[in-house]
DNA sequence: ACATATTAGTTGCTTTTGTAACTAACAAGG
DNA sequence: CCTTGTTAGTTACAAAAGCAACTAATATGT
């Protein structure tokens, strides 16, 4: 905002944040929730399995700062749509590493192109600039 | 992202805008939340009544894209909490006008100088240029 | 070795949200 | 008037998220 006592709802960055991340949410959804019935954190899952390839629930949560249960309950989902297995680790049987199946490698696959594409519908409503901006100052609150 | 190949979770717009509006949402949580145990739809509710003057629930629902579920629920508990009152609109007895109690208007200055000054504590981080690219951006993308 | 603490992951219970069906009040056409 | 449609708001039920307690495996200090 301009002036303080103008101050808005829509110039309160928790809210403005809240919207824009609301909206494209919903837009992206329709992906992988029309298509193979994933959740928000099941999508994530295999994200990061596809893109970084096999690792343990505790990174995934480490890496996408989720709860433990979130990921716990994604990764039951996802077993029992045979998108993922798990297999125990010898020298530590506490932790299992997760690894896509191969329908789940062909989900991830098509899930990334379509997220890069949909990404670019967004981006393509800015300048470079304001893209290099947006993105850095949206990292730098999120504090990753 | 710079390249196309090395497309990444944290280059991903929806991802990105969740992660910063999580953050935000619940840092600024703690202020509506311990002080007057309200949730995210009552301090959204009450902001409009404190900001823009009475209304009915609707047009809380229009002016913020709430559901009108939410917004019904949050009304019942702001209600039982003293916060609003409602009036039902004797032209059309379907509206009922919400306006705030003392004690809701007390909070509602309450809270709302404190969004402001989270607000500044966010805005700090960045160049005035800055800002004013995020800003828009957030607002385009949230269509408002 | 053995009690104690940590770590990975799950489960149960509660709170919150989403969806759809519902009531009540009004509007409009015949 | 009286059917049909619309609008405001609520409620009931289901899906999802948060939180805390739990199991099982391992690590640590004595």
């Amino acid at each position: 905002m301009s002036k303080k006592d103008a101050f808005d709802l829509k110039d309160f960055l928790p809210y403005l944040l809240n919207q824009a991340a609301e909206v494209t949410s919903r837009e992206f959804q329709t992906y992988y929730r029309r298509r193979y019935g994933m959740l928000r954190t099941e999508w994530r899952v295999v994200f990061h399995l596809g893109r970084y390839g096999d690792m343990t629930a505790t990174e995934i949560c480490d890496r996408s700062m989720t709860h433990k249960t979130k990921v716990s309950r994604a990764v039951k989902a996802l077993e029992k749509k045979r998108f993922i297995k798990r297999t125990v680790v010898e020298e530590d049987k506490r932790n299992e590493t997760l690894s896509l199946t191969p329908s789940g490698r062909a989900a991830f696959r098509d899930l990334f192109s379509a997220a890069r594409t949909y990404d670019e519908t967004v981006t393509r409503q800015f300048s470079a600039d304001e893209n290099d901006v947006l993105r850095a100052c949206l990292a730098k609150i999120a504090g990753t």
